[in-house]
DNA sequence: CGCCTTTCTTGACTAGTTCAAGAGAACGCG
DNA sequence: CGCGTTCTCTTGAACTAGTCAAGAAAGGCG
């Protein structure tokens, strides 16, 4: 079971803009709530599906929010080669990315060489490695021929 | 050492050419030739440099180049978060990449866990996996402060 | 409840890349 | 060695994701 379970009740998403030092507004709890419905939209995913809870709601406020917290660590930001930046909440673990070539499809992969594990790589070259980043590529099954 | 040393032999780049069924063209000779001396580089780093030898090359000959030896498997495209897409001339190895934060260096390392070791993940969701990108991020020896 | 600060709305703008039409070059054949 | 077909390049425009800036509106501390 995973440490943190995310939750989307308005109370604990609050509580969590403000450990963060973040103002408590509407979009901002608009944005958590979709991206945990949600996970792995790109911001015009969560423009439209905020819009429907709020239809006053910017383009540019999505932008606004998504990197605020993104900035506090709220949110994870990836962007696989050919999209666009994809959000999903963060869970604190170093967790990598299975994507699907043919419809992008996006799913969680843990860690698989234990703790944090691709951190090391066979030569440095004297970088002072930070994170380690690994994405796959594939078909998912629903876009497997023969099925 | 590599089990392809990379040439910039024109000789040799028309032969890659051609058996990729491609035609021999002056752009993309320069193009081959470009990334050879400079991988990792941009389409406008490779519109830059081979203007220097073909000056009537228009952005989008880059471009189409870029695309088309990708298409055939003349050069890997990766596209780090942050950064507009690179090219490089792939040796057929499944290499990984180490960028820094700070001034965006790019390096190649080779794949930590054996020959084609990161196609597994610990959970696969049912996809068939046909690729593993690895990214390590962090801080080049020039980049280090304290030095 | 009111003020100060942060955040959102509106509007313009940029970088990177792609699309489309026609001129020009590669190369297989006679 | 020239010819025609086909592929490639040039020219010009367009598009998408994302950023920047100024003012209006809302949060939240006192």
């Amino acid at each position: 079971m995973p440490a943190t379970q995310l939750s989307a009740e308005p109370a604990e998403l609050r509580a969590e803009l403000q450990l963060a030092g973040l103002r408590v507004t509407s979009p901002r709890l608009a944005v958590l709530t979709t991206l945990t419905r949600q996970p792995h939209s790109d911001a015009d995913t969560v423009f439209q599906a905020v819009r429907l809870s709020l239809p006053g709601t910017s383009v540019q406020a999505v932008y606004g929010v998504l990197g605020a917290l993104t900035d506090v660590g709220l949110l994870r930001r990836i962007e696989p080669a050919g999209s666009s930046a994809l959000y999903e909440r963060r869970i604190g673990d170093n967790h990598h990315h299975l994507i699907c070539t043919s419809c992008r499809a996006v799913r969680d992969v843990d860690c698989a060489t234990g703790e944090a594990p691709c951190l090391t790589p066979s030569q440095s070259h004297g970088f002072a490695i930070d994170q380690a980043e690994v994405t796959f590529w594939g078909l998912c099954p629903d876009c497997q021929p023969g099925r």
